[in-house]
DNA sequence: AATGTTAAATTAACAACGTTAAGTAAATAC
DNA sequence: GTATTTACTTAACGTTGTTAATTTAACATT
């Protein structure tokens, strides 16, 4: 039953309803386990309808990474209120992981798979918005720490500095997220991990101060 | 020209070349993009073949997988000799971060792809064995730092200790494998974000003394 | 020496995949 | 009322991992 024409509205809301079929398959079954045909049945519709709205597969996981960079900003931005950067700093590292674990499939997407890599130029969001980029938010976080001379004075590279604590955060979540399952190693409580990771981190980045 | 009876040698020959030319594709073209056809014609042979040597594709990559894990902990071996404890975490965690950065394939493989778990039982390495286990030659480094007296005497945990060492050179290694060539983050140079973040986890494991 | 058996390898084939081309039906435009 | 455009479907292509059927060669037995 195809009728004519569709409002650029219906088109966006048939593309919404694949990008939402597509993630609820993907992230239960994991990218590379979910067809096309599936999608498509899920949504009521061939697996070549699809192609009316996205150029290919990879083209739907890259519009599903948007919405949920998006997501996981939108998860963090509360946390912007809190006013001591210091505690900021450890909320927003508490969230990232929150999320992280609460969506281990959204996250292996967004970080963990070999994908297109992200162009500020092609996304649909805004770069250095805080609403829209967590990057954005753990650099300005990291910013107002140091400004505020918490750091240790040797440190003045903010950039340097947020890399490393996303990479000490990103460390513990991926790890347990593809390796947990992992009987090679006797695995400590994963919320130990990550009290002690960032502990550990701010003891190593801010001065000491008695 | 297929003739009857092949020795145990022969067929471990045949294994590894299977091994070999499966590695060298994976390596340079990532496990997905690899078909077990092009597994055969590299080393002359059909790809139903290689089922005679391996279960499926997956059994494949744990084979490789195993190697791989060998060749980590080969690489890192000589550096047990470090006498001071320290010094030996340092290097140790150097190591691992220039094995990941030189094999970045491998090492997707390794921590990075979703894959069936590695199960001490069935693999051919043994488990806490310092020449093959490479995760036990950290905690035995972790364990050496511990008995010396030199962490923070509230960390107790060593297992816990060496997951958190783990998870930091894990976290900065995997970002610059997978994100590296992402646009939406203008990343610091690689050898300074290593060497931040171990500095950063000693200082902030290592108790202070002046 | 001819035969049967077994192992190693191959070719053929299957079902499923992503994707493209061709075809169909309904709503609009004239 | 016919033509056109648009939304969509079915058919089809080339590949994939994998299994079944087949061939070939070496050995063991007679």
């Amino acid at each position: 039953m195809p009728p004519k024409p569709k409002t650029d509205l219906e088109r966006l809301h048939l593309r919404t309803l694949i990008i939402d079929a597509a993630r609820e398959l993907f992230v239960s079954k994991g990218v590379e386990a979910v067809t096309m045909r599936e999608i498509g049945k899920r949504i009521g519709y061939s697996a070549t309808s699809i192609y009316l709205h996205f150029a290919d597969k990879d083209a739907v996981l890259r519009a599903i990474c948007d919405t949920d960079f998006l997501a996981l900003a939108t998860s963090l931005k509360n946390l912007l209120l809190i006013v001591n950067p210091v505690d900021r700093l450890y909320a927003l590292g508490r969230g990232y992981a929150a999320f992280a674990l609460m969506h281990p499939n959204h996250y292996r997407m967004m970080f963990m798979t070999a994908r297109m890599p992200c162009d500020p130029v092609e996304s649909s969001l805004q770069q250095n918005n805080a609403e829209q980029d967590a990057y954005f938010q753990l650099k300005s976080v990291v910013n107002d720490v140091h400004t505020t001379g918490w750091f240790r004075p040797d440190l003045q590279d903010t950039a340097l500095i947020a890399q490393t604590i996303w990479a000490g955060m990103h460390g513990v979540c991926s790890l347990q997220i593809n390796m947990s399952e992992d009987k090679w190693v006797e695995w400590c409580d994963i919320s130990a991990r990550l009290q002690l990771m960032q502990e550990v981190m701010m003891r190593g980045l801010l001065r000491e101060h008695i």
